[in-house]
DNA sequence: AGAAAATCTTGACAACTGTCAAACTCCGGA
DNA sequence: TCCGGAGTTTGACAGTTGTCAAGATTTTCT
């Protein structure tokens, strides 16, 4: 009988902590987007609370404190943006169709996700001067270069080919174009994105050598 | 006589003006040793005022309001870090020469001034949520790709060949690598930072394109 | 229904921020 | 020598920040 009632007991356990974890993803989302909406310098908790549902205090009451909620919100942002060239990857039987997608995609996050996309830069760049962050964003950075590994390597085999650079190399190269596309975008020189598109196959195709079959 | 007495008052006046221009470089100097150190969003006036030889008032006298104060410092890391290799260029009578002497400053002045350019992404960075830090950096960027491109197209022409990616592209891909050395740096990875090297070659000579005659 | 626990609000705290004005120091010119 | 102004310090201001505790409210269980 004991176990029985220790079983009821572990549900209603286990119940409640599905919903504090709910909640805390709640607030963690709210975080998020007030992130993505003034940068790591200017967000502060009222203005989080703000722009969630409930007030500044309940925000301590989830949260240990304001790193802990931010690396929550973080681990939110990596759920989001890291497997989204899988679906290109998988539903590409050419190099020309994969090449042709993923180009499409990634512009369809830069100016979809545009704020989203700087916050993910501003708290890379945190973790520069701030050490608590620099695990949560190596991990993140670590499937985001694992992610567009995927893209070039599938690209290659479908030329017939081999990458010409590294995953290191070729991930800091597209997302070095992304950087600068997303910087133009978020200044309104909308025009000069789109030279970007030509830029972008152009590396595509550097990287998996000229011999390309498409 | 008139004229003698104005342009003694005009010698006095510029010998003041000269003087407080100079302090005003001397504290915005301070100011980026400040930022390089805490980051943009750690950073405030009185922090500034004890890394110089001065009381915070004396940064209102000198700087119109902190926006002013840190774009002035941004000037300052702009006269320091975007010739930083010309005289590389300059000096090298060959490909394999400039090769290797661009990458050697690559990766001295990623040891040398590690802090200082976390500090420039901070601000890069800073300017897609803060309009105001927009004109400076978009020069900064613009004179940073220049010098890139000195390089590139310099080794190029030394290796016969013609650049593979325009300059954007080809920046975008060399400043990625130097963000992500620099993340290595700064995270205390000194031991993966020696893989980059091979890299940083790999990318320059596919640049150039895989005939060149060194 | 009523007790107990979980959840949320409110208001306060100490510390810190940018800004500015009043007072002080210092130095060149009369 | 003494005056006037440039340069500097000091202290204050109003506002904001992260944090927390006490109390109100809601939910849950018996």
């Amino acid at each position: 009988m004991t176990e029985v009632v220790e079983t009821k007991q572990d549900r209603i356990a286990r119940r409640q902590v599905d919903k504090f974890q709910a909640r805390r993803t709640e607030l963690a989302v709210a975080t998020l987007h007030t992130l993505a909406e003034l940068g790591y310098a200017r967000t502060s908790l009222r203005e989080i609370a703000q722009n969630s549902e409930f007030s500044h205090g309940v925000l301590h009451y989830y949260f240990a404190d304001k790193r802990d909620l931010v690396t929550e919100a973080v681990r939110q942002y990596e759920a989001v943006c890291v497997t989204r060239y899988d679906e290109v990857v998988a539903g590409a039987g050419t190099g020309a169709r994969l090449r042709e997608d993923f180009v499409d995609m990634f512009f369809a996050t830069l100016n979809a996700d545009a704020p989203l996309h700087r916050l993910w830069y501003d708290l890379r760049n945190q973790s520069l001067f701030d050490e608590t962050f620099r695990e949560d964003v190596r991990e993140i950075e670590e499937r985001r270069e694992a992610m567009i590994w995927r893209v070039i390597s599938r690209y290659a085999e479908l030329c017939d080919a081999a990458p010409a650079l590294g995953s290191g190399s070729a991930y800091a190269l597209l997302d070095g174009i992304f950087q600068r596309a997303l910087w133009c975008t978020l200044s309104g020189r909308a025009e000069e994105v789109a030279g970007f598109r030509k830029e972008l196959v152009r590396a595509l195709d550097l990287l998996v050598g000229e011999g390309q079959t498409q």
